[in-house]
DNA sequence: GCGACAG
DNA sequence: ATCTTGTCGC
């Protein structure tokens, strides 16, 4: 699995076993090819992904799912089991966390239009986080959905479900601080690529339930637990 | 130098 | 993320 950079320059998913400083020069670069300014994406089934991770064994474990939008429901779920390859280094998990990600995904049989990460996209320091990344690799549209601030300032939104507030950084939004419940912890959204953010909240909202996590990702969460063992 | 720091 | 017991609240 390779990836093309243009002038003859290409990545392979192998090589990711690079240095730190190498790591963020790759990270400048798929900065520059991200798609910014999308048209509004037709979406009725989206991807969603999470990684477990086992340090004695040395080993992760990845966990996707299919969320069909409109039947609101998991239509198809895979897991890929890898070797850890890399440290977790704020501002780096995407090196950690993708190839695990992407096996899961080849995995898939059906079809998505859309993939939801936990983590950061654009909400990065160098505005590459794991969801604009793995974007690059699946060729798709992605949102990235974090727990917690990465960086960035905002004001707390309002406590009411489907409220938000602007995550600002050096003087441009990069993404939004979205309460998907009441009476609970706001959720970090950011677009991935080629999704502008306004659909990112949109499907976002559209993929939450009764939960603080959208479907996708903690659907993934649940699924990592019931195949943990695997890893241990 | 000090604080912050996705999973 | 992971290691861990009970506990407070919708």
């Amino acid at each position: 699995m390779c990836f093309y950079l243009g002038k003859g320059e290409q990545v392979t998913l192998h090589t990711w076993n690079v240095t730190y400083k190498e790591a963020r020069e790759l990270q400048q670069k798929l900065r520059a090819m991200l798609i910014l300014t999308a048209d509004e994406v037709y979406c009725d089934t989206i991807a969603g992904a999470d990684v477990a991770y086992n340090n004695k064994q040395n080993k992760c474990i990845a966990a996707c799912v299919l969320y069909s939008i409109k039947e609101q429901k998991i239509i198809e779920t895979a897991v890929a089991v890898e070797r850890i390859t890399f440290p977790y280094i704020p501002g780096l998990l995407s090196f950690r966390e993708a190839p695990a990600v992407l096996q899961a995904f080849k995995k898939l049989k059906g079809t998505f239009q859309a993939a939801m990460l936990d983590g950061h996209g654009f909400a990065h320091p160098r505005r590459l986080g794991l969801a604009s990344h793995v974007a690059l690799w699946i060729g798709k549209p992605t949102i990235g959905c974090a727990k917690s601030k990465l960086i960035g300032k905002f004001e707390t939104p309002p406590d009411k479900a489907g409220s938000w507030t602007e995550l600002h950084d050096k003087g441009e939004i990069i993404g939004v601080v979205l309460r998907t419940k009441k009476n609970t912890k706001p959720v970090f959204i950011s677009i991935g690529n080629a999704v502008s953010l306004a659909q990112a909240i949109v499907l976002t909202l559209q993929c939450t339930t009764r939960y603080r996590i959208p479907e996708p990702i903690r659907a993934s969460h649940n699924l990592l637990n019931q195949h943990k063992r695997i890893i241990s």
